[in-house]
DNA sequence: ATGTCGATTTGCT
DNA sequence: GCAAATCGACATA
């Protein structure tokens, strides 16, 4: 018994509106297999960031560089950068070959392999910051730069399943990403993407007064 | 060749 | 709550 028939097919990921998936891939479940070791959870936390308008997008108005190559990629390959020089992020790519969407996973929430994650991330103990944050998800699932353009679609070493865990509409909050700010109005974009209540998403932006 | 900066995390105050 | 850590990508020359 395989979980084939689980693993997002390509025309999930090669839609046009990067958002809409961005908030349906939350409850999806993300499984990793590398080094030997298989980790699972669900995703609770994503932001969408669009190629063509978005100056968010490290691909605005489809610049192409080394680096955003991989977002030009058909949707369902990963794209992951390092970030501060110490953070590995990983994102999904989306949409039609040579548009370059993505959606950053920031949150989620453990089911198995905890342990496995535990040791990568170098914790005493389990916490809510184990999987807490796009650098924490990407250490404890063992994403680094080695995977970038790697396709989720065969289910090789990263993929995503679709385990039809219901969310209701109203339990997802859309809000501004973080840590854009100096994409000027484009800040403002609701593309992030969170399970309310949820004990594993990063925190909350503060409402200012 | 060189300077700036970042889709963050952590520990210490 | 704040600031250090750390380095590749990118722009400029």
């Amino acid at each position: 018994m395989t979980n084939t028939n689980q693993i997002l097919p390509p025309h999930f990921y090669q839609q046009s509106n990067v958002a809409s998936i961005a908030r349906s891939l939350i409850g999806k479940v993300l499984v990793s297999e590398v080094d030997g070791k298989r980790v699972e959870g669900i995703i609770v936390e994503t932001e969408a960031y669009q190629g063509e308008n978005d100056r968010a997008c490290h691909a605005y108005q489809k610049k192409r560089t080394p680096r955003t190559e991989t977002m030009f990629l058909p949707g369902g390959h990963a794209y992951v950068y390092l970030c501060y020089g110490i953070h590995q992020l990983f994102n999904i790519v989306t949409n039609l070959k040579d548009e370059p969407d993505a959606v950053l996973i920031r949150a989620v929430e453990p089911v198995s392999g905890i342990e496995t994650m535990q040791i990568r991330r170098k914790m005493a103990k389990v916490s809510y910051r184990l999987c807490q944050g796009p650098g924490c998800v990407a250490q404890a699932f063992g994403i680094n730069n080695m995977l970038n353009t790697c396709d989720l679609i065969i289910g090789d070493q990263l993929w995503v399943e679709d385990r039809s865990i219901q969310i209701s509409e109203d339990q997802i909050m859309a809000t501004t990403r973080i840590g854009v700010e100096y994409a000027k109005e484009d800040a403002l974009r609701p593309w992030r993407f969170l399970l309310k209540n949820n004990f594993w998403v990063s925190a909350i932006p503060k409402p200012h007064s």
